[in-house]
DNA sequence: ATGCATTTGTTCGTATGTATG
DNA sequence: GCATACATACGAACAAATGCA
């Protein structure tokens, strides 16, 4: 009365991938079939066996990996990347893509209550904690903030900048969140396979008086990073 | 100094999909190609801009389709699905595919502070507005609440069977939401390719006392619903 | 741009062991 | 003993995605 051959295999890759740093690859399937001397199929059951707890991911074509680290995100009124990363024991990192002024988007004017075209200030930034891609942030500001573009350039955090802009506080207004797959310019930034979707948020903030100060899009890959709402 | 033939062709079919309903079928890249007489090459280019605007969404070996309408569903304390589709005037119906005791996973047995594999009423609901799926959710209850089955399956709303047991209010605590691409299952019952990824959302209600009372995990369509917050 | 090698995903068919009645 | 149903295991072939030369 012996356990099932796959059943052992998951029990001996599951000590593997707990001793594994998250992310690393797993040998292919045809190489542990030859070191578990059973078919490519035995192998299969078990590793179906191990996604399903969420101990690891398939890539069809690359292989197959250990888990990310999943970093919850907790979406707060007000917002802190590096409060956030560093609650995690991760050190963050804040990367200036782009930063200047553009014609605004649809939504965009929409939500400053500007013209569409009007033109906004737009800061692209990249999120990193230990060096992983975990946000990639488009905000855009109504022009009438004096110096808020050398702030933000100065600044490894929005919220600094526009204190320093005399805007002491901001809240956020309103978010909705979409799922979609990244685009290419996305995937390659954020280093994700088009495969992976992507967490977007929308959102508005507006100072205590309700002026609206900051429109936001985020992207989050939904293999590092959840978002948790309170409430 | 003209503009080049993709934009040409971009704003006419910017307006074919003005007046075009949701969801339906655009003419293949082919038949685009002969009619604006360029070749395949450009009209792609127009069709990725449009694309990238969300107007329209390409679905490999299908075709292309415009998008359809996408349902903000406001996450809030007291979750009502009837209210929500009919706030945007279209007819809820909720299907249950399945109710009955089964084993707890690990995540339901640590929300619901149970021992893992203790058994939970589980009931699974297909959400559908204008007959169209728009969430698939698993409610997981503790076994303890006294004529709960009977109540849900008389019942439209989670709320109103557990009203009938005496649990007159609940309270979402808190939400936690990632995005992955769908399961064969989940993609055959939410009617989706399996290339759209879903919103799966996380949720733990309890009475106002602070005690669990329904451990929920529900999927959410992204080409069909948002999700929004407040606060 | 094109083809090739690698890797995972899917679907056949076949055979064997095990529990049940 | 026998028939049935089910899980397990192997083999082969092909599809789909990726990466590289």
């Amino acid at each position: 009365m012996t356990a099932p051959a796959w059943q052992r295999i998951a029990e001996a890759l599951r000590l593997d991938l707990l001793a594994a740093p998250p992310g690393a690859a797993l040998p292919t399937e045809a190489a542990l079939a030859r070191r578990f001397d059973v078919n490519r199929h035995t192998v299969r059951r078990a590793l179906d066996d191990l996604a399903r707890a969420g101990l690891l991911r398939a890539e069809q074509g690359r292989g197959r990996f250990t888990a990310e680290e999943v970093l919850p995100y907790a979406v707060t009124p007000r917002p802190r990347f590096s409060e956030w990363i560093r609650a995690h024991d991760k050190t963050p990192l804040g990367q200036i893509l782009s930063l200047g002024q553009a014609p605004s988007g649809p939504a965009t004017a929409q939500a400053l209550r500007i013209e569409p075209g009007e033109p906004v200030l737009t800061l692209r930034r990249l999120g990193l904690a230990d060096g992983i891609p975990v946000a990639l942030a488009d905000h855009h500001f109504p022009t009438r903030i004096a110096g808020l573009a050398a702030a933000l350039r100065d600044c490894t955090s929005v919220t600094d900048a526009l204190a320093r802009c005399g805007i002491t506080d901001y809240l956020r207004r309103s978010t909705s969140v979409i799922a979609r797959l990244p685009e290419p310019v996305e995937a390659r930034l954020l280093r994700l396979p088009p495969s992976l979707p992507l967490l977007v948020t929308e959102s508005l903030n507006t100072d205590p008086a309700g002026t609206p100060v900051e429109h936001g899009i985020a992207r989050y890959p939904s293999s590092r990073v959840s978002l948790v709402f309170d409430g």
